[in-house]
RNA sequence: GGUGCGGUAGUUCAGUUGGUUAGAAUAUCGGCCUGUCACGCCGAGGGUCGCGGGUUCGAGUCCCGUCCGCACCGCCA
């Protein structure tokens, strides 16, 4: 028998019993005529001692065992003398009887402590010595409860999780393919899945009427610290719904994960607020709900006093940050900077500082009367204390860098707690956005995403006035998840086809066999897809999701570990009928 | 594809205006130490300053190129 107890088990209860452990040398403290021993597995530590008055031999055996050594100890459990209370064992430890060394280690490249001593780099190409690391261990850990959790939720309200395959076809649609050759039939290629969209949607047709797949996802896309090429989906379907059916069903299992994660109850419903009004209260389709600083806009208010910034502008807006009028012309210059970077790329920012004293300052004094101040003031429902920032510009492009000053002023003034959550849906998305480059519409969501009934007749007049029946779940500015009720209509997926410009021929190459099943009798149906590590990097409180992932790829898409993509064999080459394009050196 | 920051001991970092032998902490190794738990004390070893080129009497430091890492923009239906 290897062990009989692990090391994070024990306490005073078990005193006297005679027990074997197993585990990783974590620490060892050699005090000369003693030598303690920190024991680590996955359970937790547990001290074991030893005594040259007792057993010298054993102990300077003890002495010479080095970090992460894998060794068993046999011994007594004892009360300690002197108790740690920083630790769940601390009160106990092992007077230990005999020691087997069952496998040395060489010196580890870094410290295998909460704080580390490695940077991410070289954690990352030993990430299964990082893994031994609590802080990873236990985001590993959560992960796993959330899935269970989530399981038992889909399970407990009737949905059935079916596996989808993982070799599909490539659509050229959405985000750029993984692709993999075919043996078979050189030449050919099966795409990996960015969603399983299409084939939930033939579960549909086949009755499975409430379908989930905790789902490996594939995007061949640029990474970010919340995005990986492969990642995991919650990704749910269901059949004769409309759209709050779905978002009930979901709210639910958002408060069901917050209660048993978290221990937080939400009673009341989330917000559902319309895409539009995102945009103009927060510039943004993904608001961090935890702090208000909506925006005003003032492009009627403030326009017509030879002011060239706000006279050429198509859209001025601006918030209110309280009780910063105080700022320093240092601070106020940080801010321009801020909003100036390449990255947000706003040309300058105004301000208005309201002072306690009832005075008005602003940046643009020369071209604006006290009273014309005072109407800003009004208008932005500013307090003497407050700062007005505001910005102006280009619709699109205003609102984009005011929302990341907004989020930065909340980051300033700490309204973004990490403890605190905000769950609302974004609902009344576009159908379609226009794309500059082709020319063409395309599909917001999906191209089965359905139009809002009310709006089916702008669909060839006024395309981009239609919006969908399609919505978000977002937690404190973290775009969660996303779904939509679907076309099951075929006269409505052709007028669909139709406008995001692809033929009828083309149509039937991409999806025809989606179009052939919606013959067989579609039943009406929508569903959702979570981001899975998203949602534990949130209840693990942190923004990155890498470390919530056993072993992920790097900012280039690279595994430093498995030390991939890699090269592959001429013969393998072969196999597959490809050849690779020789880089001209110029 | 682009922007910013970074690459110096096993590791994390410092390194002034270009100037003699490149430092600290930690880890490692050795010695001392009987209640430690960030143990303590004494000592030792450990460097291709990412790589290539250039400027200079002299480059970790300045310039050019390149590779790698992180964050972000584009991209991610």
């Amino acid at each position: 028998m290897y062990r009989t107890h692990t090391c994070g088990e024990m306490a005073m209860k078990d005193c006297g019993k005679e027990v074997i452990l197993c585990g990783w040398i974590q620490k060892s403290r050699d005090l000369g005529g003693m030598t303690f021993i920190d024991l680590r597995d996955r359970y937790g530590i547990t001290q074991l001692v030893f005594n040259m008055d007792t057993d010298s031999e054993l102990c300077g055996q003890a002495r010479k065992l080095g970090r992460e050594y894998v060794v068993q100890a046999r011994g007594k459990v004892r009360e300690r003398s002197n108790k740690n209370l920083k630790i769940p064992t601390g009160e106990i430890e092992i007077e230990v009887t005999g020691l087997d060394v069952i496998n040395r280690s060489e010196v580890p490249p870094f410290t295998i402590e909460d704080e580390s001593d490695g940077g991410e780099e070289l954690r990352m190409k030993y990430r299964y010595l990082d893994l031994r690391r609590n802080p990873v261990k236990n985001n590993i850990i959560l992960r796993h409860r959330v899935a269970q959790e989530v399981r038992k939720y889909m399970d407990s309200t009737g949905f059935i999780e079916i596996e989808t395959p993982a070799l599909i076809k490539s659509t050229p649609e959405g985000a750029r393919d993984f692709v993999v050759p075919s043996r078979l039939q050189p030449g050919s290629f099966y795409a990996l899945p960015q969603s399983p969209q299409t084939l939930k949607q033939l579960l549909m047709v086949a009755g499975f009427d409430r379908y989930f797949q905790l789902v490996k996802c594939f995007r061949d896309e640029d990474l970010r610290a919340d995005r990986q090429p492969e990642f995991s989906q919650i990704d749910c379907e269901m059949s004769f719904v409309e759209r709050d059916d779905v978002l009930d069903t979901f709210e639910g299992l958002a408060k069901y994960l917050f209660r048993k994660i978290k221990n937080i109850e939400f009673t009341e419903p989330f917000l559902k607020l319309p895409y539009q009004e995102a945009m103009e209260n927060y510039g943004s389709d993904k608001p961090d709900l935890r702090f208000g600083m909506k925006f005003t806009e003032l492009t009627g208010t403030v326009k017509g006093n030879g002011f060239q910034v706000f006279d050429s502008a198509e859209y001025i807006a601006g918030i209110v940050a309280e009780g910063c009028s105080e700022y320093s012309r240092k601070q106020l210059d940080e801010l321009t900077e801020f909003v100036k970077r390449p990255q947000i790329g706003a040309k300058g920012m105004i301000w208005l500082k309201c002072g306690t004293d009832g005075s008005l300052k602003s940046s643009a004094d020369k071209f604006y009367t006290a009273d014309d101040l005072k109407k800003w003031a009004e208008a932005l429902n500013a307090k003497p204390g407050d700062l007005v920032l505001i910005l102006a510009g280009e619709r699109k492009k205003t609102q984009n860098a005011l929302s990341e000053l907004r989020l930065e002023i909340g980051n300033r003034l700490g309204s973004r707690k990490k403890d605190t959550y905000v769950p609302l849906w974004v609902v009344d998305f576009p159908l379609l956005e226009w794309n500059e480059e082709e020319k063409r519409y395309f599909a917001m969501h999906h191209p089965f995403t359905s139009p809002k009934p009310e709006d089916l007749h702008l669909m060839e007049s006024d395309p981009g006035k239609v919006r969908a029946n399609a919505y978000d779940l977002v937690i404190n500015g973290v775009e969660i998840g996303g779904g939509s009720v679907r076309i099951h209509d075929a006269a409505v997926q052709q007028l669909m086809f139709k406008v995001l410009g692809f033929t009828r021929e083309e149509a039937d190459e991409q999806f025809g066999f989606l179009m052939n099943a919606f013959k067989y009798g579609a039943p009406p149906h929508g569903g959702i897809a979570f981001g899975f590590d998203r949602w534990v990097a949130m209840f693990g409180g942190q923004d990155s999701i890498r470390d919530f992932i056993a072993f992920p790829k790097n900012n280039s898409g690279r595994d430093v570990m498995l030390d991939t993509p890699s090269k592959i064999s001429d013969k393998q080459l072969k196999e597959l009928q490809i050849s690779v394009l020789k880089k001209d050196k110029e």
